[in-house]
DNA sequence: TCTCTTTCTTAAACTACTTTAAGTTTTTTG
DNA sequence: CAAAAAACTTAAAGTAGTTTAAGAAAGAGA
């Protein structure tokens, strides 16, 4: 189970053997069932999530009450509160599995063990904020430039799969539109 | 001009002073004008840019042909296009000085070099982006839950003395809004 | 200090999307 | 497999914003 995530690790940074090992030493791997909360906004942060299979969900209860998707994390993805991590502070966010699911769960001690040790880690992570943060970026100029019917056609074009995969209430949210408006869109032809 | 940068990094990660006198004889300070682009679309990236002093802009030109500004950098923020830099491939935006300012140039190359012998560095970067990316789906959170002016009013009571920094235009773009509309907010009694 | 360019304002007509409310279908669970 | 819960659909009325177009004010270079 914990091959997934030294692949992905060793297509950024080399690992030896011995790096291997204190990795898997130091690592939790956990089943986590459909609708299951890794992390609830008033919780304390403690750990980061590296998705082996299954796919997450990152979200909040705004003011008015309703559901936000922020984000998605699906095979192969890091999804955690990232700012609640380093804090310590009580998040705001949900961290929620969207269908039973496998993560490989790295916790904030074993973290700041493995980075001191494993200084290539360091460097592993920088490289895939810097794309998550980029990716944000991009996204930001999406939302700001398509209209909800071009993001929705965009998204089924380039993910048909994950478009299928995830309640169509979570994608609308995700993509800043309601259900109703999403709906509107898929049963009208292009 | 370099003392800036160095107590940033100082407030993540220890320096000694070899690694500072590395550091100073492979970073470049730089002075660029008010209107002067660091990167243009379609040039190739090849540095991050630590605002020392002044106020950078990251925006790119959408299909209509109109300015969409994605990012702004201000005192002890680094901006740069990390996909392209990363990539090597011709970058989709601008970076511009939106005031006479002061920078840091970070040139991959050297980067390269620093990474190797500097490994707290990478340390540094990480946590740069943490918050980077953190804050950028904060940024989603609120373009998608709150309208135009509940935006605008949020900026300018947290940050008063930038929305009287930048050219109004730019602030409505950053925002997602027509220049007319925040126009039309801002005469607008509370 | 004058002229040119850039930035900001005003307002009316328009549109992409929301809200509300009700009904239908699909999925889950005991 | 039945009942309940969750997810999706439809449609009408409403609204937060855009678009267009024109003019006014402010800033910058010569």
């Amino acid at each position: 189970m914990l091959s997934s995530i030294l692949t992905h690790i060793r297509r950024f940074v080399p690992l030896n053997l011995e790096e291997e090992a204190l990795l898997t030493s130091l690592l939790e791997v956990r089943e986590v069932k459909k609708k299951e909360h890794v992390l609830q906004a008033g919780e304390i942060c403690k750990a980061n999530y590296f998705v082996v299979n299954g796919c997450f969900r990152l979200y909040l209860i705004t003011d008015k009450g309703a559901e936000q998707v922020i984000q998605f994390g699906v095979e192969d993805w890091w999804i955690t509160d990232y700012a609640g991590l380093k804090s310590g502070k009580p998040s705001g966010f949900y961290v929620q599995a969207v269908e039973p699911s496998t993560v490989v769960v790295l916790n904030k001690e074993a973290e700041e063990e493995l980075f001191e040790k494993i200084p290539q880690l360091e460097r592993y992570f920088r490289q895939v904020l810097e794309r998550a943060y980029s990716a944000q970026l991009t996204r930001i100029h999406y939302v700001f430039n398509l209209t909800g019917e071009e993001q929705y056609k965009m998204m089924r074009d380039k993910y048909p799969e994950f478009v299928q995969r995830v309640p169509q209430y979570m994608l609308a949210s995700f993509l800043g539109i309601t259900p109703e408006f999403l709906s509107m869109l898929r049963t009208k032809k292009d």
